[in-house]
Parts: structure tokens; C-alpha cells; sequence
DNA sequence: TTTGGTTATCCGGCTATCCGAATAAGCAGA
DNA sequence: TCTGCTTATTCGGATAGCCGGATAACCAAA
């Protein structure tokens, strides 16, 4: 068998990814890398309604993409695993090299 | 602002990450990793009609993650960019941990 | 040119996801 | 406890994604 991983891990695997899959979302986990950030903070940062942000953050949660810690009034939303972002540019990394590529073999 | 990726360059990502959001895909990559196959060696690998696959490898192919080859009869696919996988390992690596993390937090 | 192995596409139908307005729920300060 | 700021959830409806059987398209060998 050529597919070592389990069946378990592929499945968070893909929901993962899913949860990666939407722009807002992918912006969200920048704002939240540059620093943590209350909802209203990330609505007003993105010019997006705050329930789309709430419900986008509900999914990061579930996923736990992102960690929330009330602090008075607000609650504060932040990165639970910093190294997400490493992938995350890795990733852009490799997608920005087949830019490149495919833009040189068009010529 | 906080948010330095382009737009353009965001939706890519989004269109990428979209791509690995789906088991089946996922388990391709992986046997492409293993070595290029054609498309009903994959399906059989799988376990999974070959209408099923095709579509699959379609989406990838239109995203770039995999090329395709004709080779008498048959179509060989192989992985246009391997480091995806490293990209993948990454990514299960950070999961494996916060898993671990999550068990200890219970206990 | 016919045959048979291989791959891509079409089809109908189901499920999942996304959206923003509206509303409910939580909580701190007066 | 009432007020007002903040966040979560509900709602209806639109869009997108996934599935596998059936069929079409492709191509090499006879």
C-alpha cells in the first residue's frame, strides 16, 4: 500500500483545508498572525459584516485554527498554532514558483 | 494595513487549498508521490469508479498540482510541484501535535 | 477501419457552504 | 436591574461541490 497515512488523520486533514478554502477566512488568519484581534476589530479590518466574521470564526474554531479568551466586553481571537502560517506561505511560496514558470513558458 | 498579499495571489491560495479539501484528492497526491500512475491504476488503487477519478485529476490539473502525459493508450499523471507534499507533511505535522496537545489538555 | 482498452464528459440529484439582515444572548458598567 | 456594547445564532435563499452510471471521445494495434 502506497497511502501510509490513517483514515483519521486524512479527514482532519481535509478539514483543514477545507477550512482554509475562503478568502475571508485566509485574511482573517493573517489579521490574527499580525495580532489578536476582538470581532468587531476584524469586521471593521476586513469592512465585512460581523456575523460573516463570527460564523468564519466559529469554523476556525471548530477547527482549532484560532483560540478565543474573553477579555471584558470583547472577546479576543488569536492563533492557536502560529506555525499554520509558515505552511500558509509555503505554500503561496511554491504557488508563486509556478507563477513564475508557467509566465516564462507562455513566451 | 495588516493584510499584504494581493488579491490576486489570495484567491490563488484559496483555489489551491480548495483543491486539497477533498479525501480522494488528498490519497491521489499521495500515490502520485509514490509515482506517476495512470488513471485507472489510480482508481484501482482506491477502490473508486474511474468517472470519479478523471474528475478529480481534472480539478488538480486545472489548478497545476498535477501534469498529465500521454503514454500509448494510457494518461500518466505525476505531481507538478512535489514540495506540495512537503507542504501536506507540514500541515499533518502541525495537526499531529495539536492532537497531542488536545489529549494531555483532557487528561 | 474495426476493435478494445483508456480517459473525459454529461447527467440528475443530493449535500454542503456561503451570505447578510435580523434577532438573541452575554456581559460589564452605571 | 437597566443600558449599551459585543458576539453568536437563526433564517431563507442562492451557489458550488460531490457522486457514480452512462456515454462519448481518443487512440493504438490488428
Amino acid at each position: 500500500m502506497t497511502i501510509p497515512q490513517s483514515e483519521e488523520l486524512n479527514l482532519l486533514h481535509v478539514h483543514i483545508c477545507q477550512a482554509l478554502s475562503d478568502p475571508t477566512r485566509l485574511q482573517i488568519l493573517y489579521a490574527l498572525h499580525d495580532k489578536p484581534r476582538n470581532v468587531t476589530a476584524i469586521a471593521k479590518l476586513l469592512d465585512t459584516p460581523q456575523s460573516t466574521i463570527s460564523r468564519h470564526l466559529a469554523v476556525l474554531r471548530q477547527r482549532s485554527l484560532v483560540t478565543s479568551k474573553r477579555d471584558g466586553m470583547a472577546v479576543n481571537y488569536s492563533l492557536s498554532y502560529p506555525r499554520i502560517i509558515t505552511v500558509l506561505d509555503m505554500m503561496r511560496e511554491v504557488l508563486r514558483e509556478a507563477l513564475e514558470q508557467q509566465s516564462q513558458a507562455v513566451q
